[in-house]
DNA sequence: TTTTGGTTTAACCAATTGGTCGAAAATAAA
DNA sequence: TTTATTTTCGACCAATTGGTTAAACCAAAA
């Protein structure tokens, strides 16, 4: 118990943030304990409610935080001009799953409390300048030049995005259902898909020589 | 108060497991208070014990119960011969996505309580008989005689169901950043999905003409 | 009518949980 | 050093929650 955990520069608040990050994606926001929190980080549990005065607030502060830097990773990467839609839907893939392989338990969290709680969602989302217009123009200009074939921009990305994020939420389905009878193990299956969903996406959209 | 919900010929156990799984599958393990569930259902808290041991058994019937029938939807679909690949395809997803618009909330929550405590899965879905290898073979059988281009059968198969499913747990995602702008609805957009998912995979597996 | 068995209820209990309070350290200001 | 301010803590509280109990109810059998 007395082995302070390295501060490094930050102070308390950050070690509290830190703790409730943890606490909570592991157990959604019902299932937190504001006493795990506060053993997690070492300090009374008093203190949680005096750097953030209740439960809520606490919440509030890391899902903001987790859901704009989730956010944040889209957004950089469909914005880039100079990348042409196959290009872009190769690094997008790449880049999604990677940062997902990196903190695998968010996206289950996220829909999870988005699903609990919807209302809460949507001013986090229009602050933090998610623009998917130039993303779409874009398609729809690659299309009018005969560089792929006419599809809808919103379903493309949606399934774009479904093939990265599913996988990691419906994991232990995929583990049973998918993987068993192989010996092959989700984190190489994710390293597949990988180059498998941009070569499934761009087969599909690519135009057609006759 | 008064107003004794028609029982059909069923008994106030059946009663107990409707009001159980509408609240659990709205509020989770965690959120759902067994008071609630009483009251949803018109009867004392103590009869849930009663019919129930406790709150733990009484998610576990609703559980399984709710796993399998969703397990059933897919097995039903993909087992039967007769049907090509893209038939197959075709129906799974008109079929897939009309179930679960009728259940929306089942998919994330089975998908949450799948990630809270995994290991209860495994069991429920090794007794409800799932088996793939049918499909993969299908899928290998069709390859060979070069009806579709070479895939793996398990991505195409997650891919799939990533794109059926994910709308509907990302489903207040997808109402703020994808459908804000222009005035389309949700179901209007899942039905949608119903034509562009079957068009987007046959599109990319579909042997090509050189 | 009395008995018997399952069913239902109100009242209660112990444990948990979010949150508070006043005092003690620790730190900064004077 | 003395004083003021901020940070940390142990102890406590009120409310909630899962679960229990003993008694009442009620239909069918005896």
């Amino acid at each position: 118990m007395v082995e302070k955990i390295d501060k490094r520069h930050t102070g308390t608040e950050k070690i509290i943030l830190d703790a409730a990050r943890h606490v909570f994606i592991r157990k959604g926001f019902d299932g937190a304990r504001m006493q795990e929190i506060a053993n997690e980080a070492n300090i009374n549990k008093a203190l949680l409610h005096y750097y953030f005065r209740n439960k809520d607030k606490l919440f509030m502060a890391i899902f903001v935080e987790v859901i704009q830097s989730f956010i944040l990773s889209t957004v950089k990467l469909i914005r880039n001009p100079g990348h042409s839609v196959f290009d872009k839907i190769r690094l997008f893939v790449e880049k999604y799953i990677s940062f997902i392989q990196g903190n695998p338990y968010l996206p289950g969290f996220i829909l999870n409390e988005l699903n609990r709680r919807p209302d809460r969602l949507v001013g986090i989302f229009k602050s933090s300048g998610l623009e998917l217009d130039y993303f779409y123009s874009q398609i729809e200009k690659e299309i009018r030049e005969g560089k792929i074939e006419p599809v809808e921009p919103e379903h493309l990305l949606i399934n774009m995005i479904s093939m990265c994020i599913f996988p990691f939420v419906g994991k232990p389905m995929i583990n049973t259902i998918i993987l068993s009878n192989s010996e092959k193990d989700f984190n190489l299956f994710m390293e597949e898909r990988k180059r498998t969903i941009p070569e499934f996406i761009i087969n599909s959209i690519k135009k057609q020589k006759k």
